[in-house]
DNA sequence: CAAATAGTGTCTGTAAGACACTATCCC
DNA sequence: GGGATAGTGTCTTACAGACACTATTTG
């Protein structure tokens, strides 16, 4: 909707009626944040849930989810919620879908934007309290209320498919970084063997080699590398 | 947001606030329709555009939208606003981008859901009234307000992503089709020469051969196709 | 016949996928 | 040396892109 208008909330429609005055949905965001959990000597991809109030009877967990105060964006909203209810910080889920069916939720007309990221365990963990948070393998993320497990489905589909383009759009890993470092990562997104002489190949150009020394591990020494400013 | 509660309105929350006593926004949706319109004997891709308010002085065109009513989905407002505002029915648009600025519109705290479609003009032409609605160049779409030059960006980027994996998928040209039909309104959203017996050669993978007679055109008969089950 | 369009044969370059091999470290 | 990991050479297959050619119609 776009008719331009004088800068301020008094403005009427043709038949005298401000803004204010028509019905409006409540607009909240639930974001699924897929985390890699170290297993083993690669990695498992889970996704976040939280408890819902505790007090309503047996276990009952959901994606993290808030309602969007005024003078906040959705990304504030997303940021707010996973602070506050699962203690994590510092990611930045981009829009997945909308969610508007009208009887979606029996609170009322509630409008929800889907978000995803993804993120790295051992890097957010200290902040958890295991009571109120669990991981659970996005191949069976168990019974969710809503359009959650649709979210989830979605959400790996689209971290997927980012992650078959280009190496670690997300920043799972700190620079440098090995390739064997980065084709650990991806294996565990993608959840398919990785050939390690292709998937070298598929990524050499879009990465740069970068300076520094990996002697100390088991075999030979690996080269260093940087996301190639080409693939963000 | 996912709290499973009872199934009424009268849901409160720990404070014993109702949902509908909390500050919401209005939610808009606003549309890029892009359209394939006759030019010399291929097609130009366009963009639908709309008056505002013609007593607002001089002349301000932008995407269709309104806002979303109780009751409705954003789906439903979508067409309802094609219909309203360009006489334009039948379309099925798709989620875009929320663009959730709390400051971009003055009226005050405004969400807008961006759609799109393809459509051919030449199939909702009937109902144009010529003082209201116009079509323009999407590389040139002129001022837009609000965040309308991305959309139609955006728009623009989508369709062609979606154009160059299988064949008219939002289903400019009613079956059966020939290639070379399929060519040209690939052409024109891609903006780019196809070349006749590469893209024939892609196309076919996804298409099967559908019975009728193609002469009394100039040149040999062209065989005729159907989108093949495995690219809907 | 010419003009026009439909469709195929085929060559070249590139890249994925797979396997074998070499390279360089730690123990 | 043996084990482990890093990295390369190379073969096969597939396919995009391009050009040339054949095929079938109208006028």
């Amino acid at each position: 909707m776009t008719h331009r208008t004088n800068s301020s909330n008094d403005w009427r429609d043709p038949s005298g009626r401000r803004l204010a005055d028509y019905p409006r949905p409540s607009l909240a965001v639930d974001t699924a944040l897929l985390t890699l959990q170290a297993h083993a000597d690669s990695w498992r991809l889970t996704v976040l849930q939280v408890r819902l109030d505790p007090a309503r009877g047996r276990a009952s967990w959901a994606l993290p989810g808030t309602f969007v105060h005024p003078g906040e964006t959705m990304a504030d909203a997303v940021g707010r919620s996973l602070r506050t209810k699962a203690g994590v910080t510092g990611q930045s889920p981009s829009q997945l879908h909308v969610f508007d069916r009208p009887d979606r939720d029996p609170r009322g007309w509630v409008v929800s934007v889907a978000h995803v990221d993804v993120a790295r365990w051992d890097q957010i963990q200290p902040m958890r309290d295991p009571r109120r948070t669990r991981l659970i393998d996005v191949a069976r993320p168990g019974r969710l209320p809503y359009d959650h497990a649709d979210i989830v489905a979605r959400a790996v589909t689209q971290i997927r498919d980012e992650y078959t383009r280009t190496p670690d759009p997300r920043r799972l890993l700190p620079e440098p970084f090995t390739m064997r470092q980065l084709r650990l990562v991806h294996r565990a997104v993608a959840d398919v063997p990785l050939q390690a002489d292709t998937f070298r190949r598929q990524m050499l150009p879009h990465l740069v080699e970068a300076p520094g020394d990996t002697r100390g591990q088991r075999g030979r020494p690996a080269q260093l590398y940087q996301r190639a400013t080409d693939s963000a």
